[in-house]
Order: structure tokens, then sequence, then C-alpha cells
DNA sequence: ACTTTGTATATCTGTAACTGATATATCTTA
DNA sequence: TAAGATATATCAGTTACAGATATACAAAGT
């Protein structure tokens, strides 16, 4: 298995991942997108709980470049006149083991709750 | 089922919880504890990967009280001496249906996540 | 033709949350 | 009696986030 590299100590305090961090990067796991696509997909996908305004976004964005959690792809092919201004972003390698991480944190989390029945199920 | 109420609005905004608040109140939901007994278990649970120093646990803690997640418990029957000066807390009805609103939220993410594989597990 | 809405990125200011250090005091154990 | 663990509290500094504002172009309505 290829993505399971560890996280360096530099990163490690990351875990857990901040709301804002988390989202981003969830959403670019889904493939590349620029800044306002992972606004929408996060809108989308928290079903409007989570609102994302352009103050967050684009400097946590800024913040997971420098990390290297994220780099912009340069986008090649035909591109029609609007889509020149769009910065697309992708997941580095370690952004996926980051995040993979945390998923898997999540999960023993979600786990040990309903194992030790601390949290009853809210709905479904 | 009784702890299935809704959030009202001006918590609504705490969703997702940022990590030291889920923590704690993940902790409480164990059983009341005293601030200390907090941190202990926080670093059990995440096996010392989350490290909440005091500053952070008993700001937060004030934070849980103010919004009306915790409330401070009055200690019935004998009391050792040094048991005297702690401070316990529990959830209340609103603490626990938060919680729960988190955790469903991260079980929902992590079977998104697995879902559409877009996250592999690193380990087990 | 013009106005509004949506797309798209960026910055700035203020606030909320967190971090680490420091302080204080007691209890336990060597 | 000194050291280390328990226990709470506060302070100063930093980081992360939120909301507003700005810019600019595209699309679609009227």
């Amino acid at each position: 298995m290829p993505t399971s590299a560890r996280i360096p100590d530099d990163l490690q305090h990351l875990l857990p991942l901040t709301p804002a961090v988390f989202f981003i990067l969830f959403s670019l796991a889904e493939g590349e997108k620029h800044g306002y696509a992972i606004m929408q997909s996060v809108s989308r996908m928290s079903e409007n709980q989570v609102r994302m305004g352009p103050g967050t976004l684009y400097t946590t964005i800024q913040r997971l470049l420098d990390l290297g959690l994220i780099r912009e792809t340069e986008i090649s092919g035909s591109q029609a006149d609007h889509e020149k201004r769009r910065r697309y972003y992708k997941l580095t390698r370690m952004g996926k083991t980051v995040l993979a991480a945390d998923v898997d944190r999540m999960e023993s989390v979600v786990r040990l709750a309903r194992a030790k029945k601390l949290v009853p199920k809210t709905s479904e």
C-alpha cells in the first residue's frame, strides 16, 4: 500500500485538523479544483452547515501551500477565457497522508463513541 | 429517544466543533470529571497525539460553561481533603446534543470518504 | 443599454481560539 | 525536605478564522 507514509514531526501538530483545513483537503481529495469550486463543494458536502467565506478560504489555501499539503497545478490544454483567471490546486502526497490520518482518527473516535454508548445517534 | 433535541441557532455556529471543544465534551461523556482528569483522559484517548495544556483547558471550560454545554456539579457525600479543591463538571442536555450532532457529522464524513475511496486507510 | 447576479481571487481588520509560560498551593513519595 | 504529581488559574502572544470590502469579468435578465 503506497500512500501509507508516516507524518513528519513538523506536521504532527496539525492533527487533529481544524475544520477549515479538513474541508479544503477533503474537497481536493475528489480531484483538483480552483478556490471557488472548493467553497461550493464544502457547502454542498456539509449541507450548508459549514459556511466558508473567501477570507478563510484563500488564507487557508495560502497556508496549505506553504506547508506543502497542496500545490498549484499547471492547467494544460484548451481553456475557455473564463478559466484563465482560475487557479487550480491539488493534494500533494503529504496532503493525502495527513488527510488520511485524520479520517482514520475520526473513524476511531466514532467507533469509540458508539462502543461506549457515550453518544446516541441523533438521526437515521 | 430523549436526547435527540435540535440545536438552537445560536449554537449552530459551533459545528463542526473545534478539536479542543470536542475533546472536552467527549471526555465528559464518560461521566463527570474535574479539569485535570479531563486533561489526562484527552491524552489517554488520543494516545498522546493531542496535548491540551492548562491554558486551553481552563479557558475552554469557562467558555463551555458560559454556553451552557457543561455545568459544575455539587459533589455530595464524603470527600477526602484533596478532593475539596477539585471542580467537577458534567455535560448538560444541550452539551450532549451538540456532541452527538458532531459525532454524527464525523461519521457521515468518514462514510463518504470511504465510499468515494477518497482516502485510503493508513493502518489496520 | 443597463443592472443584477454569479464567478473568481485577494486583502484587510477585527475577533475568537489556542499555546506556552508563569503562578500558586497542596499532596505524595523518595 | 526536596521533587514530582495534582489541581486550578491567569497572562501575554500567536494563530486561525470571520466578515466586509474591493476588483473584475461573465452571464442573464428587463
